[in-house]
DNA sequence: ACTTAAAGATTACACCTGTAATCGTTGTCA
DNA sequence: TGACAACGATTACAGGTGTAATCTTTAAGT
């Protein structure tokens, strides 16, 4: 089930999944940052929906569009594929790249920390489970 | 300098990175596993080279090739771009994301915490050296 | 009732990518 | 020395992407 979105179609993604239903029109007001054409942002709705990514609902002549798909599922599968794809799976060497190239911040590292205990605990409950 | 390289061409990067310089045939004879057509490789040589991530020194009437950019430098490069584009910079989502969805191994998860450690103490040191 | 404006649908078009096949040159073997 | 084989160069071609413009339909204002 790879999700195909494109650089471009993200950033619309991305705001469907801020507020959403949204009609084309706000979704292109939304979009003023990026200086796309209405058409441009229109031509990506259309091949968003096409892609069964985006659905909408009709309200008179204009729809409402929304996500089709989850936003977290959405990230996780990208984040796989850029695993493989680019550190062909080795999750200590990408780790490692984003720990040290980019500096993290104090808070940044003391969240990171406390998203591993978490994560030790559960892997503690589930052997416990297991036995 | 933001490299262009595509998914497919990355395959011929990584075995240029394993070992350097080679042949064509050399470097087909190592992407087996990829099942391309000589004809294929080849075309991804001569595409890297033009797009000036892959140099040649000729050989007689043939070419050894090499990278001419570092794995490193790449792989953070790379990893910018996705932390932005997807994540929209966001780090903190996206470790949780990879710390969360692929359920890291007990090696990994010390290996992390370890890298967390080097990291603060860099902090502390670069503190302390401001002052 | 007509004109117009706006929404979605369709079409455009150049560049990138995946995946080769063909072309031109030249070292090599018979 | 003549045919062939192997190399890089050039060409091919469909599908995706960025970036719109044009077409068609229809609600709404005069």
């Amino acid at each position: 089930m790879t999700i195909r979105v494109s650089e471009a179609e993200k950033n619309v993604m991305d705001i469907l999944w801020q507020e959403s239903p949204l009609s084309s029109t706000e979704v292109v007001e939304k979009l003023q940052s990026q200086d796309w054409s209405e058409k441009t942002v229109k031509t990506f709705l259309n091949r968003l929906v096409k892609k069964g990514v985006v659905t909408y609902q009709k309200d008179g002549r204009r729809y409402l569009y929304s996500p089709a798909i989850e936003r977290d599922e959405f990230l996780a599968d990208e984040s796989e594929g850029f695993l493989d794809k680019v550190f062909k799976g080795n999750m200590k060497e990408l780790l490692a790249t984003f720990v040290e190239n980019k500096q993290l911040s104090k808070d940044e590292l003391n969240y990171l920390k406390s998203l591993l205990d978490d994560q030790e605990d559960k892997d503690d409950k589930e052997r416990d489970d297991v036995k």
